[in-house]
DNA sequence: AATGAATGAGTTTTCATTCAT
DNA sequence: AATGAATGAAAACTCATTCAT
């Protein structure tokens, strides 16, 4: 578990303030590079947010590379666990719409996240194209399967599974990747645009699914 | 329309050669700001891009802040056109699955120009907040007063106009912005994603927007 | 002729400042090379030595290695031009002992281009082995060849080829490489240590070649 | 003798552990030194070498200088000691080819030792100098008179000791100076080089040495 | 209008050494 | 005696920008 770091590979315990500093980094470096982008990013301010000098930074990571590194991978597990969550055995409509609403908690909760993986995808994805096509595609594809199983036997309408996931991923991220857009356009509304956005995409996702009747 | 000629004080209009060279610039530096953001890209890249050295680039724009302005400028008009045609005068529904459908357009023919805003909105939009809390919210406000009026009017169903605008970004923007993500997942499907985005979008806002009977 | 310019590549003909500059580099860097070896050199004393700034230096040149890299290129050719230049048609004796003055000539006229050699032999060649083991090696072979065959028909001692030409690089080389214990060891006599060697030398290449009598 | 510890202030005799631990480092410093050089070497080669951490490595040894001073302090005695050994009683020709054996197998079981050597004095001898026109230059200087002697008497060839010191040194030391060199350009032969070495060398000396016959 | 040349201010590391325990 | 932690000083580049022609 302690592998990415610089020093702990020597040692098989981190110790006390290996875990703090570390944690520190990965905190601060997220701050950065969720703001200006891993290139847009310096040691020196990643070191500066932490509190620590750059060297004492790169005591505890070999590189900038990989603290980015460390962090895209720690972040997709979080990133796709409501999606793992989704239960086939579940009701079909509430099961999809608790995964918007659990997206859409993860947009107001870890908004740096989602900007560090915006970022990362709109460049191409150069340093995660492998985890998209490996254990993401893999996760999407049976998700996918099992909406398309719901509208096959007539429990939501018909639906191209994977664009019903884009489009959720779309419009709940939205709220954290382009917050600054949002905010700007919402003015004093700004303030309970999660709400909203909750009541608005539950609506959505729910007229989208119900079967037609008849 | 010239004043961010580095040389343009010196001649009231432009040379044909001041606007072609102009052009190839401003065209290699979206292919480069879009691909790998503001600090990642370099005025060197940019120049081998247009096929000119280094400081001829610099002749014609002060300075790499300058050429990425005046892109996002441009860009800007660009991408609210389609939101702008948003007729108040026309059937509800066609008219926003209508825009849906040009904003998915532009992803498709001018998905680097997608990247570049989004690019910057990620980033907090530091440079252009002040053309999103003007000219854009204002467009935003008064659009979105035309849909208020639909729903007040019973035509299309109860809707948040702001949510429902944001939808139509987030869903429409995705294919441009995160491209690299939709197309790994989708495999041999990418090929055909535009047609199948336009046909799944078209229902998701119509199914939304349809007035519900009685 | 010019490609291992930095900036050259894109000029067919290297203008008369990047000759300059490039002469001036490249005697600089042939200095600081061989007196601290290639990681006890810094880009800073070889810009200084030079009479350039750093980031000019490196508008020559694209890295530290680039330099390093070409001074050894050119220096491996004129280091096996003696050797080349032994002629099998020629007197045995006195194409060999010739090819041990030119050699002591080269110790004493470019004893920093030996030095910078032995540096990196004596590190193992690994940034030259490629030419050791190939055009090196050819020519050795060849040569040994050559000398083998005078040694067969009788005209020098039976003598192994390969270890003569070891020992006649050794001990001119060792003029130059070894230049401060030599001067050290002679004390007032060093000023005459290179005709002293021609003398011993020559003798010592003689006694070795001659064929015995019978 | 242990005036070089760092904390042998503090105590008269080293204890076992200094005893080890000191000659654990020297022989890693050794090692690393002699194949990059002082300045391509760090401390930390020489801990991970020496199987210690950093910190007590400098617990051992003030600093890098220290070890490298000292390496090549004991160096030197053992490097001269053949040269101490030629008995002035013996008989010259056996008297001095068995010094360049000597010296020879030195090169096959100390290689190390002597391009650590080697690289100092390419360099200029920086740290060595002293001891070259001090210990190294008395020996040498005595040494040559023993020869002289032999060539005034006629029991060897008329030769100029210096040189004929200087180049037995050069010889035998290629061996293992530049034996990347010889061992590639030999080939499969590289196996018996030294052999093959002892062979020449003791026939290239042995003619040189040789008193005219008449 | 164009370009070869030059540079100051970064930016990512590296490393000998020190400190605290 | 040993080590985890920390750092100042350097070192190899990079890059936007300026200068001279």
């Amino acid at each position: 578990m302690w592998g990415f770091l610089a020093r702990a590979a020597e040692s098989k315990t981190p110790t006390r303030i290996q875990r703090e500093k570390t944690g520190l980094i990965l905190k601060a470096a997220l701050e950065v590079f969720s703001t200006y982008g891993f290139r847009g990013s310096t040691i020196d301010q990643i070191a500066t947010e932490a509190g620590l000098s750059k060297p004492n930074l790169l005591y505890y990571f070999d590189s900038k590379e990989a603290i980015h590194a460390l962090l895209l991978e720690h972040l997709l597990d979080t990133w796709l666990d409501p999606l793992r969550a989704l239960d086939p055995k579940g009701d079909p409509v509430s099961e999809i719409t608790g995964y918007v609403i659990r997206k859409l908690e993860l947009s107001r909760d870890y908004p740096r996240e989602s900007r560090l993986f915006a970022n990362e995808i709109l460049q191409g994805a150069p340093r995660v194209m492998g985890l998209i096509k490996g254990p993401l595609k893999t996760l999407v594809d049976n998700r996918a399967a099992v909406i398309s199983d719901w509208s096959k036997s007539g429990r939501i309408a018909d639906v191209d599974p994977y664009h019903l996931i884009f489009s959720i991923w779309a419009t709940t991220q939205h709220y954290a990747d382009f917050d600054s857009q949002v905010s700007a356009v919402l003015g004093d509304a700004a303030e309970r645009r999660f709400e909203a956005a909750a009541d608005y995409l539950t609506t959505l996702f729910t007229k989208m699914l119900l079967p037609s009747a008849g």
